[in-house]
DNA sequence: CATACGTGGAA
DNA sequence: TTTCCAAGTAT
């Protein structure tokens, strides 16, 4: 037996914490697990997980499933692609005859939004194949144990885990020991206070013996974001009687591809008077009264690359801005997946106006 | 290979 | 308040 297993196996035996993917080894629910968890924190996935899974218990569901459907169970979670290419992968494993699902390392990863990690983890966990899953726990446990001075996320340091791991996972269990590590990284060996009195491995860990745990793995370099001024047009109107708002889809080749927003008018500086004279020049599309920035609500949303500055900006629009938009009832809202500043202006603002406003009773 | 793609919780 | 960053993938 290896001197690293041995004990991480151990460890992971007594310790590991019980998650709801956990309890299966069916290979559709491995792998909507794992595409939920990219990116994103296991307290934060859990409860989409369980959505998912109740919405589309089996991977014949979410192939038949309409897109739309699939993305409002998304809704909140982000990397909105993530719900587009499960949904495309399920309908291309369903609709392949004979259906079977793809159960070698190789074979997925040939599916959309199946890369390196996921391929792996979906192989060794439902599958028994040896193949090691390195995902940012991973590479932070082993940059440590072995000192490796490559910076988070590089190239170089997945390929120097993978090597180390290699050896590892021919025996036996490699799917215990792909989960082990990452177990042990989410849980003991964190970024900022690992605890090393915790970790089944601190008699091998070359960090901790130094003292140095706190200064690997090596920070990655900070990604560049860039500032972007958003205008949405927010127009309550009165359709057969019935409380509606203009909304439109957003299309490819940006953030939030797929959902819906008010629509919006998108300026290099925040609002000032040049752009509400461009907002008035919409006057043809039937908005005859000055929008007020003073009474706009005002948002900053931030992503991984880009900073938001949002303006909510109340309007008599009477006509869409432009084709594509549509008049949506505001009892309908909950068919649609709209951005997390989007459906928070929704249920702060526009709900509670229409609850309490008699001229939409 | 560097960059874009969301969100929310912790420090 | 700001910063960090979490079970990565596609291009």
């Amino acid at each position: 037996m290896n001197s690293f297993t041995t004990p991480l196996l151990k460890w992971f035996q007594h310790s590991k914490r019980d998650l709801p993917w956990r309890q299966t080894t069916n290979p559709y629910l491995i792998w909507v697990s794992e595409i939920i968890l990219q990116q994103t924190r296991v307290d934060q996935g859990i409860s989409y997980y369980e959505k998912f899974i109740k919405t589309f218990p089996t991977l014949a569901h979410l192939a038949n499933a309409s897109f739309n459907d699939v993305l409002l169970v998304w809704q909140g979670l982000g990397y909105y692609r993530r719900a587009q290419n499960l949904h495309n992968s399920a309908k291309l494993i369903f609709n392949t005859l004979p259906f079977r699902f793809p159960s070698t390392y190789v074979e997925l990863k040939k599916l959309d939004g199946i890369g390196d990690y996921t391929a792996a983890a979906i192989a060794s966990i439902a599958f028994q194949e040896p193949v090691a899953a390195i995902d940012g726990n991973v590479m932070r446990v082993w940059s440590r144990v072995f000192c490796l001075s490559h910076p988070m996320n590089s190239p170089q340091l997945k390929k120097k885990c993978s090597e180390i791991m290699e050896p590892l996972l021919g025996e036996a269990h490699p799917g215990d020991i792909n989960q082990a590590l990452m177990e042990l990284g989410a849980t003991v060996c964190k970024p900022g206070d690992p605890m090393c009195d915790q970790c089944p491995l601190k008699q091998l860990c070359k960090a901790h013996q130094s003292g140095n745990q706190r200064s690997y793995p090596l920070k990655a370099p900070k990604p560049k974001t860039r500032t972007r001024f958003f205008l949405f047009l927010v127009n309550l109107h009165l359709r057969d009687q019935t409380p509606c708002i203009w909304i439109e889809q957003r299309g490819a080749g940006d953030i939030w591809q797929g959902l819906y927003q008010f629509p919006m008018i998108e300026t290099n500086a925040p609002p000032d008077s040049e752009s509400l004279a461009h907002i008035e020049h919409l006057t043809s599309m039937g908005l005859t009264e000055k929008p007020d920035i003073q009474k706009a609500v005002y948002v900053k949303h931030k992503l991984t690359h880009q900073t938001l500055h949002c303006w909510f900006i109340n309007t008599n629009l009477e006509k869409p801005l432009t084709e594509s938009c549509i008049s949506l009832p505001m009892s309908e809202t909950h068919r649609f997946a709209f951005p997390r500043p989007i459906l928070n202006y929704l249920h702060t603002y526009l709900k509670p106006e229409i609850e309490s406003d008699c001229t939409f009773c």
